[in-house]
DNA sequence: CAGCATCCTGTTAGATACTG
DNA sequence: CAGTATCTAACAGGATGCTG
């Protein structure tokens, strides 16, 4: 596979960069490090959630970017969706396998930064 | 410490919400993930690097760009800016070792990502 | 070489209103 | 309840030129 990333890291010297701008890895990282890429995921690591339970959850962010949000890791391949024909509609989203393991390697992150966050910014 | 994520994770019941709006967390998490941060944090992952060479490693960011993540960074405590008042200058940039943690903490992700995002975006 | 100042653009995101 | 549609605003980000 070609993703200059996995190869760099050895240092070859040769390769003329280490990140290139034309490489996948940008497009996926741009959509999971969106502004509210990560705390959607997170929410739903540790379970599946009901839209307005995800609005809920992610405080401040606007019905217009969760969706787009969702459809985004959707296409990603990141989050399932799961609508029920009812009335009143009841729409379920949770992670895929590939999206668990997107949250499990995001997870010790916020758990850092939510350790870190306040002597950072006191600062 | 009152941040949130740390205690939320639990799934008191009572919490009003996991991740609140006005919490120090997000300012970090915006930093780190902001478009540019992770790469030049992942780029000064091996050691210090001159201002240049963080150029030609994270292809495609602009000197705004690179002095305005370097300064967050710095700021934050993430990165040491460290510049000889030589002619020509030199400045090199390090991570500090807070800096380092954040950086352990991308690694997994990066690798991740760098496996999985030809299957994502080919989807 | 390592920047900063300025100006400018466009995506990203917020507000509001509406619907099946 | 779970969205879509539309309109607008803000700020991230880019281009260019200049300097110690």
């Amino acid at each position: 596979m070609d993703v200059s990333f996995a190869v760099s890291r050895t240092r070859p010297g040769i390769t003329a960069e280490k990140y290139p701008a034309d490489c996948p890895t940008r497009t996926v990282l741009t959509h999971i490090t969106s502004k509210w890429g990560v705390l959607v995921l997170l929410s739903l690591e540790q379970g599946s959630l009901r839209w307005g339970e995800l609005r809920r959850e992610v405080e401040g962010i606007s019905e217009k970017m969760l969706a787009s949000t969702l459809r985004t890791f959707e296409a990603d391949g990141l989050v399932n969706r799961d609508a029920q024909p009812s009335i009143p509609p009841r729409v379920d989203y949770s992670l895929t396998p590939l999206g668990r393991e997107a949250a499990l390697r995001l997870l010790p992150l916020m758990d850092w930064i939510a350790d870190n966050a306040e002597a950072m910014v006191a600062r």
